[in-house]
DNA sequence: CAGTATCCTACGTGATACTG
DNA sequence: CAGTATCACGTAGGATACTG
């Protein structure tokens, strides 16, 4: 059998992890975020074999994730981050931030991410309501919009979203 | 060969994604928080074979992110979500932010997310300066924490974490 | 250095039958 | 209904050799 694609799902989540949903995608997200652009800087830093690399860089700006193009020194090849890729920067902020609460090491957190130019440490990424209170799991609810199909609209509205 | 861990890898994104990288996870969570609690609710929904529900279960069971007990009417058992579950939402937040914005249903959004009590909807999921302005991908940078190693905090003080 | 090409393994997934 | 047990399969992942 196939795996069955996710992308039939009229779900934004399953969209999502279409393109993210693999292992080693979003550690190299990660470490583009922090600035490696070639393919030497991912390789090395992972440790992860280098026809994997390149098969998830190529889905990548397949994707529109990253670019691919020839860096100022014009001998080698960069690969950049585009902006629907920075857009992914929330969820790994939110992975990341999941991650030092619960799995923490024991010296204190790894990474702290602060305002470039204040240096300022960050918040962490949370629900927040339009006059900027930071919500809890349990204070959100999920309604239908537009885009909803019959079912799924139907077993929203029968059931208690996050309740308990 | 067997996978790489990643969970020797010192970093918070690597150890979360331990726990919810694998491509059913998430979707099993974003039900959960939907407010499904039964086997059969997820299944259904999910349109996941009962092997894979059940082991995927048993996992988030396992690792805290879920607890199963008998459910009030004694007749079958509940999945519900842990604290440490629910501090996933941000996470599932982020990603149906993506999707809805960069893989759209051409009808329109298909959940809005609202504030239970008001039902006033929440902003998308983003980085936050301390004083609550929100903060795009390039204004953001990693700084090492003292749970850092060496060969990393390297890495990051050489390169020029997300410019450009 | 930056990949591509081979070849291999095992894990995640899948259908379905079976049990209490 | 709520699973467990089989059995099968493809793909992500992996090691390594090769190319420009």
């Amino acid at each position: 059998m196939k795996y069955k694609s996710l992308a039939h799902m009229n779900c934004a989540l399953a969209q999502a992890l279409e393109v993210v949903g693999e292992r080693w995608t979003l550690m190299i997200l990660r470490d583009a975020f922090f600035g490696a652009r070639r393919f030497s800087q991912f390789q090395k830093h992972l440790g992860i074999s280098k026809n994997i690399l390149s098969t998830r860089l190529n889905r990548l700006v397949e994707d529109g994730i990253m670019t691919r193009h020839p860096a100022p020194d014009g001998a080698h090849q960069e690969y950049l981050l585009t902006e629907r890729g920075m857009d992914l920067q929330p969820v790994m902020l939110a992975l990341m931030h999941w991650g030092e609460k619960h799995k923490p090491n024991p010296n204190g957190s790894r990474l702290i991410f602060v305002e470039r130019e204040s240096g300022e440490p960050i918040q962490p990424v949370s629900a927040m309501s339009r006059d900027g209170r930071r919500l809890s799991g349990r204070q959100i609810k999920a309604t239908a919009g537009p885009g909803l199909d019959e079912t799924s609209r139907r077993q929203l509205e029968r059931r208690h979203p996050v309740a308990r």
